[in-house]
DNA sequence: GACATGCTTTTTACGAGTAAAACACCTGTT
DNA sequence: AACAGGTGTTTTACTCGTAAAAAGCATGTC
């Protein structure tokens, strides 16, 4: 079984610092560099569609929302800053993939909703994202992609907890 | 047992595509949703001792390795490009925490090493970081901890097999 | 020894995110 | 009716990352 990056540096630390607790680095460490890794590497069907990782959180989520959204509850739901989602709405509309409508009761307010064409693009590429992840992920068993599944849910769970208390 | 958020994304795309294989976003879901949050969370000691994580990594790596290193295997350590690590080099020098040797055979090259100062800092805080992020760990149980760290390093060594093969 | 080639590092120009302020608007109170 | 306070969104000023080019240097070949 070969060795991961992340344990060469955790015997590393072992060597100058004897004794020190690494256990949070071995989990971390490890998620971070997963999830680094798997950014760069699976949004390759994103990107040949124009589309960056944010933006295509964007469109998904007003794909499965199946309703419209006001721009706040992207940014909740996407977990970006308001401004944030100011600026992908802005492009994501100049290129005709959202529309906006203006609220009745509170001129503050717009809904969002995908256009036609907002609606083709992302129902083109999520098959081809996810089947593209698929064999990114396919070098492990299921066995072992359920039990991560089901552990770093569990993991999630905790840490929506703890931080939503920690934060506010 | 509590459901996660990414658990409800999943029903929400079942119900529009009824029958899309969601099994990747599972587990990529909820690895960068985890690693979010964590990023977001676990840095707190970090931003106190007024370093970013992307700083620390370069103190870190230079602790730990324990001796000299150049710019360019900093950056490949750290998995940043060249340009981002010139930066935050000239930060950590400006700082006095990291300090500059020439080459003499070659006049390109750069030789790092930490100051006391700098050394000093990162011995400081990297047990506060690590028992901190140990509090944020310590929902979940200890056999679930291993498990994770186990999955996650298996994963990482063939994300790094697939993509030193994808990306070059 | 001059030059083509390649490597290490830095610079430049730019895109994207953030926090904080600004803006626009609503609502309940007086 | 006026206004205080709160909310939804955008703007502003700034920081930081990146890709591509530039700068500087070494090395092998002719």
């Amino acid at each position: 079984m070969a060795e991961d990056i992340v344990a060469g540096v955790l015997r590393q630390w072992q060597q100058v610092h004897p004794g020190l607790d690494t256990g949070p680095m071995a989990l971390i460490g490890r998620l971070n560099r997963c999830s680094a890794l798997l950014q760069q590497a699976a949004d390759a069907p994103l990107r040949r569609a124009g589309l960056s990782r944010p933006e295509f959180d964007v469109l998904g989520t007003l794909r499965r929302m199946d309703r419209e959204l006001t721009p706040g509850r992207v940014a909740r739901e996407t977990f970006a800053s308001g401004a944030a989602v100011t600026k992908r709405l802005r492009q994501l509309e100049a290129r005709g993939l959202i529309s906006r409508r203006a609220d009745d009761r509170d001129r503050r307010v717009a809904h969002l909703s995908l256009t036609d064409e907002g609606r083709d693009l992302i129902d083109r590429i999520l098959p081809e994202q996810l089947a593209y992840e698929a064999t990114l992920l396919d070098g492990i068993g299921e066995r072992r992609r359920e039990e991560l599944s089901e552990g770093l849910g569990e993991l999630l769970v905790v840490l929506e907890g703890r931080l939503g208390s920690l934060l506010d």
